[in-house]
DNA sequence: ATAATAGTGTCTGTGAGACATTATGCC
DNA sequence: GGCATAATGTCTCACAGACACTATTAT
């Protein structure tokens, strides 16, 4: 290790090789949730080249470090480029390492979790034809790349979890939502069903939506609900108490 | 990126040239606490090389890539070198990585947070002329190396944050304990008092300690306190309601 | 009117906050 | 006895769960 005592800082970095050290390979993946028709779905992307030619894989790469400028740039610019969205929510939520999970020697990966609303018009995912949404469930079933099935039950871990005690699913909604949609879309993370006073009253008392002038579409059955979208900003609410299995 | 349809895995992988791409820099840091005399303490060691030389900093340092296997054994290991100790708790809490954090390039370290009882009878830390426990306050205040200031801060923020819902505090002390002191633990992580009552009903009914037998220490004053230690296993409790400031 | 969906009233249970009271050791 | 500390009794309040009920639309 270069240093002596009488060598200034400036003088040290002059001298400093990077490739001095074996470092690790720096990736960063994203696990991309949205609702589709109510279902839970997740972008994946068929890795075109090796290692693990072919199969499918969370969306994600190498870090470019002439290009980004910190870790989330880079995870929001992979999510970028396989979307053409700017994710409205991203969160990291691990980071994974060891010298097995990726052949090409000892590697660590930065684990984001992002979360969108589908939009129906964006056809930019559909027609590529290395990147889906898949349905939550047929995801984890198939062989994923490296330990991407791993990470991916880590991110959706992560969501169920933050979903008892904040209000995560908002963003996997278009706005302006109905709390019957709201509602739904926390049933679906949290694969289990909720009652319905106990989550108006939850949601409305943190006063954290507001009522949509707009009028509601036409040609639904039953009642018109009220439509709503979040107050700016307090979209991180985080209650005091867990929603859902009350033991 | 070299590839082609017609080269298989196996012969992609022994062409392949781990160089071939500017990597970050890889550290993992550890900011470990520990109560001293009530107090909540934090490790940090003087770095004696450039960059930051002189700084005090959490220890840490470079990914081994031929020794360790994976991130939480290099931490465990960066710990173990500093403290002699093999540390009961250790959790990843985030990961920073950006261009600028230090000046040798783009770096990323994952950041561990650990907590441990602080044996008084141990002088390996405090003889080390270039490691010492701090206050955290302390420590907060100084100007320390890299952005450590902003790690101490994110492992703090979550000792808090985890100690609302969980008994983490429980890894400070040595066992056994009494829920006095138990409580005196929790109160100096949140920074606030708590209510005794409410205290001692949340531990008690969570069934996670059991009553060490032994006889509680001579000398004391006042009605000697119930002896406790955790069952096993059932450290990672998480409570449905959140303690502390009730709103 | 009926179906369908939105939205409310209200009772119960759990557990936190507050704080007064009792218990058990020492001198 | 008095002091100090440990432990309990018990009331209130916030909020989740349960579920029956009312409201508003389309047909």
């Amino acid at each position: 290790m270069a240093n002596s005592d009488s060598m200034d800082e400036q003088h040290y970095l002059t001298n400093y090789q990077a490739g001095d050290y074996s470092s690790p390979l720096v990736t960063v993946d994203v696990a991309i949730f949205t609702l589709i028709e109510g279902q839970l779905h997740v972008l994946l992307v068929q890795r075109g080249n090796h290692p693990a030619q072919g199969r499918w894989a969370l969306p994600g790469g190498f870090i470019d470090t002439d290009s980004d400028l910190d870790l989330s740039e880079a995870a929001g610019r992979k999510l970028h480029e396989k979307t053409g969205v700017n994710a409205p929510y991203l969160e990291q939520v691990c980071t994974a390492g060891d010298a097995r999970r990726d052949p090409r020697g000892w590697s660590v990966t930065v684990l984001y979790m992002a979360l969108m609303a589908h939009a129906p018009t964006a056809e930019f995912v559909e027609t590529v034809t290395d990147a889906r949404w898949w349905p939550l469930s047929s995801a984890q079933q198939q062989h994923l790349a490296f330990d991407h099935n791993h990470l991916l039950e880590a991110a959706r871990q992560r969501l169920s979890s933050k979903t008892a005690y904040t209000v995560l699913p908002i963003h996997t909604l278009d706005e302006p939502f109905t709390l019957t949609q709201l509602q739904q879309a926390f049933e679906e993370v949290l694969g289990a069903p909720l009652e319905k006073k106990s989550f108006r009253r939850r949601i409305l008392s943190a006063d954290i939506l507001e009522e949509s002038g707009e009028a509601p579409p036409p040609g639904g059955r039953g009642r018109p609900a009220a439509l709503f979208r979040p107050k700016a900003g307090l979209e991180d609410h985080a209650f005091v108490r867990v929603v859902g299995e009350g033991r």
